[in-house]
DNA sequence: AGATATTTCTTGCCCAGGCAAGTAATATGG
DNA sequence: CCATATTACTTGCCTGGGCAAGAAATATCT
């Protein structure tokens, strides 16, 4: 329960502050912007994050299973979204004439508007969150140290979600 | 879409790709701990935490209130979850004989069995996820920025969780 | 070409978790 | 000391998401 002096069983007090943070962030960031989003438009995170990739997209068309991958998700919950999604009519749906495996969804006019919509108080969230109560110099370090972590987390999603990257 | 220079509607590049790489943790590193746990343990992230937290404490017993905010859980949350529990007997429920509100949640032996069982391999996991792929000096600027930003979510959470903390 | 394998998306079933309403215990105010 | 308010937890209802099995299209192999 509490510690051993062997290799590598426990962490040390200064990991195991970091970790306490980072579980915290983990776990709360998400629900604040859940929160933020579902208050002042409506919707989730991830379904904010569905709209926003679309529409930085050429055409605001991408196949399914680049955007489930791009936006951690995995493909039953994406195809579920979407249903709902067309449903709102901010997207619409239609098999790849390439290749009618791949599906392509479209970003509507009025999805774009919903994006653009929610945009702003998106962002000043993860400003006030994120940003603001960082420095210059801190940013710069916390991006470092995320980009390492995030490379291996990914790693270790990409076979669950989809594929290496 | 793209960008307006305006006083802050929108982020510049590196704070789009620190925002990203945020993302990618905050989504994909609890889904790469509960695949671990739920593989190697049968319980999730949060049901481990809820043991660990249990095992750390005075007489392996907490209020639920307490615990719920401990592990930035609600309390219909943690309530299910002890049912749960209880019916595996890794815990016991028990009113607070002091004041008949509060419920005290008690850690069973087999419950602390599990806790000692799970730990190596999660505390494996971290590792190699979080603080591996760090240098030593990279860990310390991660933990000084993820501590401020940990505050503020902890404080922006509060109100929704239970009180200040 | 035909059979089989692979890739991409969809569907069905189940469970965890959120919210709001309900219950039980204690505190507060008249 | 009774009525009302507050605190701590529970319950019911509903929705989102995971997983495994299915369906449709294309690729591969002989």
């Amino acid at each position: 329960m509490d510690h051993m002096d062997e290799p590598s069983p426990w962490l040390d007090t200064e990991q195991q502050e970091l970790w306490q943070d980072l579980l915290t962030v983990v776990i709360a960031l998400p629900a604040a912007l859940d929160r933020q989003l579902q208050r002042d438009a409506g919707i989730s995170n991830f379904e904010y994050s569905v709209l926003a990739r679309l529409s930085m997209a050429h055409q605001s068309t991408m196949r399914f299973s680049e955007l489930a991958r791009d936006c951690d998700s995995t493909l039953p919950r994406l195809s579920k979204l979407m249903d709902r999604f067309e449903a709102r009519e901010w997207t619409a749906r239609r098999i790849d004439p390439r290749d009618g495996r791949y599906t392509l969804a479209t970003l509507t006019d009025s999805g774009r508007q919903k994006v653009v919509d929610s945009a702003p108080g998106h962002v000043a969230q993860v400003r006030r969150l994120v940003f603001e109560p960082l420095t210059a110099v801190q940013r710069r370090h916390l991006g470092a140290a995320l980009s390492s972590v995030a490379e291996t987390v990914r790693r270790e999603a990409g076979d669950s979600t989809g594929r290496p990257r």
